[in-house]
DNA sequence: AGTCATGTTGACGA
DNA sequence: CTCGTCAACATGAC
């Protein structure tokens, strides 16, 4: 379900609920999540993956991982991990990783690393590029310190852009190249984004659980990639292999 | 029906 | 202590 653009779309689906009161809060969550009783939701704000309800000093984080789902004035049949009721509705949320970050919320996070923030920095990017030469580029588009938002789909889709193979050393790429993946992963998000919203998003992959490449119609390569052995989908005559 | 997947964390052993 | 590996979590699509 969720990278960062899915992220983006939940913040913007419950920002009726900004400034709102929570008059009853209930779930399963690990956390003492009374806490949140009669607190008033000063901001939502997303880095990355990560989904924050934001009080006036501490946050609530909540991380989908692979099968966290939401609700908007609906109910699952299952407990939900948290809900919150307000005066003009309810959020819930199921089967996801809830936390607690105390104190302002901007001493948590680097605001520049997320691929879709106003804040993103490109230039920081690849400094932090710089410093992880030997890493494969596969790995390093999902390192959620350097591209943070950026999921599987996502990297497949920049690296068949970008026409950069997924096993390709990160020192080895040409610098034009590195700016043009960093670039991507940014513009690729956003168009995530538009196409997820109008509900057609898989017509649009390009290589993504793609069997043949539309470029020279030779048969994509499936390989589960990097030390983070996530699958990979790539054209070995379309996508330069630097090693 | 079984397999697999848009993800991360923490435990464990070498 | 650090590194790598893997289990755990848990749902829905095909």
């Amino acid at each position: 379900m969720p990278e960062g653009p899915s992220i983006v779309i939940l913040k913007e689906e419950v920002e009726q609920f900004s400034g709102q009161k929570i008059i009853a809060v209930s779930g399963n969550a690990a956390i003492d999540i009374q806490r949140l009783q009669d607190q008033t939701i000063r901001s939502f704000k997303t880095w990355g993956k990560n989904f924050l309800i934001c009080f006036d000093d501490f946050t609530v984080k909540i991380h989908l991982l692979m099968f966290g789902t939401y609700r908007i004035n609906e109910r699952k049949e299952t407990t939900p991990r948290l809900s919150m009721l307000f005066s003009n509705g309810e959020l819930n949320f199921y089967t996801c990783s809830i936390k607690f970050l105390e104190g302002d919320v901007n001493l948590h996070y680097d605001w520049s690393e997320d691929v879709m923030n106003e804040n993103w920095d490109p230039e920081n990017a690849k400094k932090n590029l710089e410093k992880v030469p030997n890493v494969m580029i596969c790995d390093a588009l999902l390192d959620q310190d350097i591209f943070s938002g950026v999921g599987n789909i996502i990297k497949n889709e920049v690296l068949y852009r970008c026409h950069i193979h997924p096993e390709s050393l990160v020192g080895k790429i040409p610098k034009d190249k590195i700016d043009e993946i960093i670039d991507e992963s940014s513009v690729y998000s956003f168009e995530f984004l538009k196409w997820k919203k109008q509900f057609e998003l898989k017509k649009h992959w390009l290589a993504h659980t793609k069997k043949t490449c539309l470029r020279c119609d030779l048969p994509l390569i499936k390989k589960y990639t990097g030390k983070k052995k996530r699958r990979s989908f790539f054209c070995t005559n379309c996508q330069n292999l630097y090693e």
